[in-house]
DNA sequence: ACACGTATGAAAAACGCTTTCCTGATGAAT
DNA sequence: ATTCATCAGGAAAGCGTTTTTCATACGTGT
């Protein structure tokens, strides 16, 4: 079943013009008299005329789509960051598309591959936990693409960067944990191979600094998934109850992490956070309704998709090419709960 | 900054053959001697020629995308759904455009005319529950465009639909509820113009029915944005809460409207179930961590996207106009735990 | 009456691709 | 020797736009 839209060449048959007088007329050129121009526009609204946005793409090489490229967009943060990216994209006149890639490496560059062949205009990106290889990435940016990077960002690619103070907002939430009383606390991140694992690692270290306790390794798990697998986790947690003194806080540095942990740990009987204390990255709007309600940091999901999304068509819009690259860094809140 | 991709015309100059010849190569045309196709496919893989989808499209006219539009992607329910749907359209080169109404409907004729305008070839819609007037709808569908209802549907337009048993659902809920004991039983719905409302009150007053009991009108409660605005919920549980003899279970009819339900509950200091019982659809992954664990119905999103989204390309591609429509009823699936 | 400027609108090109219609050459059949 | 069929490949049209170039008619000033 074919679905045919009315042309500017169907105007220009019934009104007896040609289509580059329909065409001007419609665009309000100085060219055509007031007349004309009353007659096309009033036919085009008749029949409900829309220019046909494949003929302009074509015309135009652009395509006024930009891609989104996500883990899942059945996770908090992800959809809070897409509803900001629409915001912004819609406003301009762009449409999105949106990716997942589930945390396989693989998805990922298939789906990049994919966008990239639908001609978008420039990639909003969040790489998986499992990119381990930046060529896929490469390739495009040397070529001119654009692309901005949020949230997991990839440092060795040169363009704009929206993330949140991930140092800080582990350092927060450790401390936290700290000025509570916790003495043996432990933290599960996503990969290593993420820059925001490191830096909330890193953040997470930092605080333990300040009361001169050097965390042992055997306090700090990676998750290869990023949470998004429970046995994974389920791992990660057994590991660390089997430590001797067994750690009586768990800071989790990513959203799935965070609520998987918990569906672990009230699996195995642990009482939160009487038993153990957990506090983690978490943007879900459920948390308070959890048992017990949850000590998160929160990061503002919306506020970087929209501001991703405005660097983004800067990038795109821009005529020359761009040197000089934002790095925006947004400042995570910390909302103390029950769980701590 | 612009970036250009090599076209079949930089082949045919690049190797001193025609475009026509070029294309034909690629497409492995009989009237193109092996050697030429040899030499047109080798050069083609080295430049990373892809043929540009846009022009495609304007050749074909067909864009190989469909549009989706849903309430809120921000929720458990409809991202699952967009999770079957994205998984088959991609199995089909097809691909995905999301737009969300966040129950407006103004946003749904907006966003609808928007897709229509980017010349999708489908749309797989469960309208907003601020949707009181179908003409966008029937326009659109009139003039032949593809269009697959799922979730929450519209009788008055006759294609294919995709829904689950929204009465057995609520019957199967609410009868859970009197086997518990509870004895006077509250309902809150979304609008009552959504189809999915009228369903699920109904399951519901048939299930009282078998115990002699013809519910109250004060007992049944229908909010305007299925339940996406807290204030809203607030106001019906209190007025529930104000009825003689005071309601002691709360059945609440969709997702937003489970969890805001239960927020407010909490706010109020009223405890589940000991107070009040609370059982409601919900496609959260959370349920079994709050507190205390929701009884929920759940609904079987992932696949009714997959399958909406079988029906909707069958649709789109076949060649003679579709008379006759499929009705998928799914079932649901009641998930007994501590809230009733 | 002549060149000239000014509206007005038509024709054509271009975007990248497929496809229909040709052309030129070769070899077979009459 | 002439006609035909066959094959490889080229030219051009068309998809829906915008835009550049070109054409016509009308006044105007001299």
């Amino acid at each position: 079943m074919k679905f045919e839209a009315a042309t500017i060449k169907d105007i220009a048959i019934a009104l007896g013009l040609s289509t580059s007088t329909v065409s001007r007329a419609l665009r309000d050129s100085h060219e055509i008299s007031i007349a004309t121009k009353q007659l096309v526009l009033e036919y085009a609204t008749r029949i409900n005329y829309h220019p046909n946005p494949i003929a302009l793409s074509l015309k135009e090489k652009r395509s006024r789509s930009i891609g989104v490229i996500v883990a899942e967009i059945a996770n908090s943060f992800f959809s809070q960051a897409i509803n900001g990216i629409e915001s912004v994209a819609k406003d301009k006149g762009y449409n999105v598309m949106i990716s997942q890639t589930h945390e396989s490496f693989d998805k990922e560059v298939m789906t990049l591959q994919y966008l990239a062949s639908r001609s978008i205009d420039g990639l909003l990106i969040s790489v998986s936990s499992g990119t381990e290889n930046l060529d896929h990435l490469k390739a495009l940016h040397e070529r001119g693409f654009p692309i901005v990077f949020f949230d997991r960002i990839v440092e060795e690619i040169q363009t704009h960067k929206v993330m949140v103070d991930n140092f800080r907002g582990a350092y927060d939430a450790t401390l936290h944990l700290i000025n509570k009383g916790y003495k043996h606390i432990a933290v599960i991140a996503g990969p290593e191979n993420l820059s925001i694992s490191r830096e909330r690692i890193a953040g997470y270290r930092e605080a333990l600094a300040q009361t001169r306790v050097k965390p042992g390794k055997a306090l700090i798990k990676y998750s290869r998934y990023a949470g998004l697998q429970l046995q994974e986790v389920e791992q990660a947690v057994s590991q660390l109850l089997k430590l001797r003194p067994r750690p009586d806080a768990i800071f989790t540095a990513s959203d799935k992490l965070t609520t998987n942990c918990m569906r672990v740990l009230k699996s195995k009987g642990i009482r939160i956070p009487q038993d153990i204390a957990l506090v983690g990255f978490s943007n879900s709007d459920l948390i308070e309704l959890l048992h017990p309600p949850l000590t998160v940091v929160r990061q503002p999901a919306f506020e970087m998709g929209q501001i991703a999304t405005s660097l983004l068509l800067q990038l795109i819009e821009s005529k020359k090419p761009v040197k000089e690259f934002e790095r925006k860094i947004l400042n995570t809140n910390l909302i103390v709960q029950a769980s701590s």
